[in-house]
DNA sequence: AATTAGCAGTCTTAACATTAGAGTGCTAAT
DNA sequence: ATTAGCACTCTAATGTTAAGACTGCTAATT
C-alpha cells in the first residue's frame, strides 16, 4: 500500500533524482520533503517502497533510484499539473506566427521547439487521413515517357509521385486523362474507386494503379514518416556519456518500422500517452521513456507528436509542453483547412 | 623527405592502425611491412616520420598513430587503387535495378548501400539545377483561399509549395492563371523572368513572387537539403565509445548550415575530394574525415554524395565505393531525364 | 506505537603503491 | 647501414588502504 506519507517521500525522491541524476539518500529526502521527519524514519519507509518495487538501490551503500513502476506512480498520482507560463505560451505562439503556413514547416518548428525546451528528442509525424476522399487528379508532363502525378484530397492535403509512362504522352494527353479521372472519381473514397470498374485505357489504368497506391499510403498506415529533432540536445544528457545508449537511440531512429510501432501506441483525442522504461514491449527501449499525443482531428485526420528521452525525464514539464504543442498544432491544422 | 622506405613503413603503420584502432609498434610493422628489417631500424625511421609530422605517439610507451598529414600522404601517394569486385558491383546494380525510379528512392538507396558497406555515415543531397528553365506552372485549388503551386523545369525536376491566396479563386481561375503564366514564361530562366515586366493581376503577381522564390531555391544554393543514413553503423565504431564524438556528429547533422558548408567543398566532375581531420576548417570536425563526390552533370545538374567517419577510415574502400556509386547515380539520373 | 539517535556494517570511490609489460631511444657491435 | 641488446619511461592492471556515503538495526525517547 502506498500511504500518503510514502507517496510524499517517493515524490521527493523522484524530483531529486530527475534534478541531479544521482541516487537519492534518506538524508536528502529528509531535508527536502517537508515532512519534518528524520532520515531514520525516511529509511524505514524507503525500505517498504523498495519492497513494493517503486525504487531500488544500484548497490548497497548508495541512495535509491526510481524504478519504472515508481515513475508510473509519480506521473499517475503524485505529479501536480504544471502548465507552461503565459510568457512561454506567448513565445511559442509568436514563433508559429512568424513561420510560414506549410504543414512541413509547422512540423519542423514544433519538433525544434519541443526538443529545445525539453533537451530531448522530439518526433512529429505528418498528419494522415483516416478516410480520404479524392478531390482531383493532375498529371504534369516531365518527359516524353515520364510524368508527375498529383493527388489532391478533399481536405486540402496532397501527395505526388513521379511515374514512367508505358506509352508516350504530351501534356495535352495527360491533361485529358487527368480531367477524365477527376470527373469519374472526384469525391470518392478508396473503396468506392476500387468498386467502380469503368472501362478505361491502358495509360489510365496505369495511372489509377498509382492513385490507389497513394491512397493506401495516405490511409492505411497508422503512422506516417516521422520527422525528428534534438539528437544533439539529448547527447548532452549524462545518460549518454557512455555511448551505449546513443547506439540504441540511433537504431531506433533508423529502423523506421520500430519507431512506427512505438508511435502507433499514441491514442486518439487529446489524451497524453506515456510509456516508461520497461513498460515498453521493445526491450532495447527499457532505458527510455516516450511521451505521445495525437494532434489534429482524431477521427478524420491526425498525426503524432512525441518526445523520447531517458526514463529520468522532467515528466511534468514534458506533459505540459507536449499537450500545449499538440493543441497548437491541431488549431493550426484546422486553420489550414478552413 | 619521405623516402621510398619510410613511405612503406608509413603505409604499413596506417593499414595496421585502420585495422586495429590501436597505436602500432615498430615490432608489428617489422613483421608486416615486408621490408625484412628489424624493429630497431623501423624505430629509427619512425622517429624521422614523427619529426616530419606524419605520425605521433599518444604517450611515451605506446606505438605510433597517423596524423592528418600522415593520412593525407597515404591517400595521395601510398594508397594503391582497389576497385570493388565484380561481384560487389553486380550486387549494387541489382539493388538499383530492383528499386523504383524516383529520385528520392535513388538517394535513399545510395545512402543505405554506402553506409552499410563502410560502416560510416553516408550523405546524399538532392541534385540541383545550375540554370533552371521553366517548363510549366500549375496551380491546384486546395481550399477557397489556398492553392498548391507546382513548377516543372525543362529537365524534368519539379518543386511545389502550398500558398494562401489573397483573394478567393476557383480551380478554373487558377488553371487560367497557370496557363497564362506558362505561356508567358515557359522556357525562360530566372533572370529572364525577372526582366520581363508584363502587367499582370494581383493574384498573378503573388504567384510569380513564389515562383521566383522557388527558382532561387533550385539554383542559388550550391547544396540541397541532405539526406543521410548510417548513424547506427557509426555508433559501433570504437571512436564513439566515449560519447563525446557522438555529440559532435549530431550537432553537425542538425546544424544544417554547417553540414552544407562542408558539402559545398565538393568539386565538379567525377573527381573525389577528401578532407582529413584537422584539414577541415571547422575545428569540431578535427576528429572526422569526409569523402565527397559530385554526381550528375557537373555543369548542368548535380548533387553531392559523401561519407563521414572517424579519421581512421578505410580510405581505399571508401574511395572506390563513393566513386562507383557516384557514377551509378550519374547514369541513373541521366536515364531518368532521357 | 511511532519516531529517532546512534552505531555497526557494507559497499563505493579515490588515492596511492606496486608490478608487469609494451615500446621506445640509444649505443656499441656487426 | 643495420641490428642486438639494454636501460628507461610510461601505461595499464592489480592490490591496498582509507575515507565517506548510506543503510539497517536496536535501543532509547516521545
Amino acid at each position: 500500500m502506498l500511504t500518503e506519507r510514502r507517496g510524499r517521500i517517493l515524490q521527493s525522491l523522484i524530483q531529486g533524482y530527475i534534478a541531479t541524476a544521482t541516487p537519492v539518500s534518506s538524508a536528502t529526502i529528509a531535508r527536502n520533503c517537508g515532512l519534518g521527519l528524520s532520515p531514520a524514519t525516511i529509511r524505514a519507509e524507503m525500505a517498504q517502497l523498495e519492497e513494493d518495487g517503486y525504487i531500488f538501490q544500484p548497490h548497497t551503500s548508495a541512495g535509491r533510484v526510481p524504478s519504472s513502476l515508481g515513475y508510473r506512480c509519480y506521473v499517475e498520482v503524485l505529479l501536480e499539473a504544471q502548465e507552461l507560463t503565459q510568457e512561454e505560451q506567448r513565445l511559442i505562439r509568436h514563433q508559429f506566427y512568424q513561420a510560414g503556413k506549410g504543414i512541413d514547416e509547422l512540423m519542423h518548428l514544433t519538433a525544434t521547439i519541443l526538443s529545445r525546451m525539453l533537451h530531448n528528442v522530439a518526433i512529429v509525424t505528418f498528419p494522415h487521413l483516416v478516410e480520404p476522399q479524392l478531390k482531383l487528379v493532375n498529371l504534369l508532363s516531365l518527359r516524353e515517357f515520364s510524368a508527375l502525378l498529383i493527388l489532391v484530397f478533399q481536405n486540402a492535403s496532397y501527395r505526388q509521385q513521379a511515374l514512367t509512362l508505358e506509352e508516350a504522352a504530351s501534356q495535352e494527353d495527360l491533361s485529358a486523362i487527368a480531367n477524365k479521372l477527376t470527373h469519374i472519381h472526384g469525391g470518392k473514397t478508396a473503396s468506392e474507386i476500387k468498386a467502380s470498374k469503368d472501362a478505361i485505357s491502358d495509360v489510365e489504368q496505369q495511372v489509377m494503379r498509382i492513385v490507389l497506391e497513394l491512397f493506401d499510403a495516405e490511409s492505411r498506415e497508422l503512422v506516417e514518416e516521422p520527422y525528428f529533432d534534438g539528437l544533439s540536445q539529448i547527447m548532452n544528457q549524462p545518460e549518454f556519456a557512455k555511448g551505449e545508449n546513443a547506439r540504441v537511440l540511433m537504431e531506433l531512429i533508423e529502423e523506421r518500422s520500430l519507431l512506427k510501432a512505438i508511435l502507433a501506441q499514441a491514442i486518439g483525442n487529446e489524451r497524453l500517452r506515456v510509456i516508461i522504461g520497461s513498460e515498453n514491449p521493445q526491450s532495447t527501449m527499457h532505458e527510455f521513456s516516450v511521451v505521445l499525443s495525437r494532434y489534429g482531428l482524431p477521427e478524420r485526420e491526425s498525426g503524432v507528436i512525441g518526445v523520447v528521452g531517458p526514463t529520468r525525464m522532467p515528466y511534468g514539464r514534458t506533459f505540459s509542453a507536449v499537450r500545449f504543442l499538440s493543441g497548437t498544432m491541431s488549431e493550426l491544422l484546422q486553420e489550414l483547412h478552413e
